[in-house]
DNA sequence: ATATATTAGTTAGCTATGCTAATTATATCG
DNA sequence: CGATATAATTAGCATAGCTAACTAATATAT
């Protein structure tokens, strides 16, 4: 692969290694994609609802943008979830423009499920590595997160 | 996160290590997800023409297997590569009912310059980290290749 | 205080992408 | 040769992305 002009800058060890983990990640993550149609929501859906469980009510206007898609799309989302009775939403007291969006118990459920179909396979490829190369991924984990609030 | 008792088996450590990882990489990825819009082309196309950039000509039943879609879609996401002109189709000589998708030069193009800009904002990012992180993350990106192909 | 502007969300209408079922054309087998 | 199987497409449905236009509520400025 070439690197353009700009990248020549950052250095061609760390754009090497970029594109390796780029295309990695990509690799392990289609593997896994796989599963979620067993939730019997899409995608979308699927990754809003997470939202929801893991960090709690939001408006439409935070969701839309955790998810990184335009407020209109994020409201066919979330209309989609309260028709499944897997979120609700209310009405701001303090805004009443604004709205408030929570999981239901029904959505909690379905999402840690699916999260933990998710992980099951990935969970037992792990399991048949070196005890060494765990920790490993472990450690490059810790420093990926880190990267992704930067990129 | 509840492991389930299937999970249970396969070691605490690699099921946290598994749901580490499984994190960072949809982290990484949503971030990087963003610039692909740039292309002008949608997900699904630019994906399918990565393979034929990378892994060469194919059938559409090979194309619609490495992307994990069935045949009808495949049809319509090769259908709009030709369209755009970034790719072509041939009938197979051996077996008429089978035809031989490539990409054009316009199609490698495109599809070189998108992977460019993905990894670019990555590549900055990394080249911020220590030396022994890249190594570290170096070392990870090779194992997880082996994962993504055992889950 | 009231007119104006801004903001939150929805609706309408387009394209792309996923599916299953049914169709067409070609190969293969008995 | 006729029956069956296979490769791809077409038709029809749902989800998910967008922009533009709309409604309702809030904030601002005279």
């Amino acid at each position: 692969m070439q690197a353009s002009p700009e990248l020549k800058k950052v250095g061609q060890q760390a754009f090497e290694g970029a594109d390796h983990l780029h295309s990695a990640t990509v690799h392990l993550l289609r593997g896994l994609r796989i599963r979620d149609r067993e939730s019997g929501i899409g995608p979308a859906q699927l990754s809003a609802l997470s939202v929801l469980v893991f960090a709690g009510p939001k408006s439409l206007a935070e969701l839309a943008q955790a998810e990184q898609v335009k407020p209109p799309t994020m409201s066919r989302i979330v209309a989609g979830l309260v028709r499944g009775k897997l979120a609700y939403m209310a009405t701001n007291k303090d805004d009443r423009r604004a709205v408030v969006i929570s999981a239901t118990t029904k959505g909690i459920n379905l999402m840690q499920e699916a999260r933990v179909r998710r992980v099951e396979s990935l969970a037992r490829a792990v399991a048949a590595l070196h005890e060494s190369e765990i920790v490993l991924l472990r450690k490059a984990a810790r420093i990926m997160e880190e990267l992704s609030r930067k990129v």
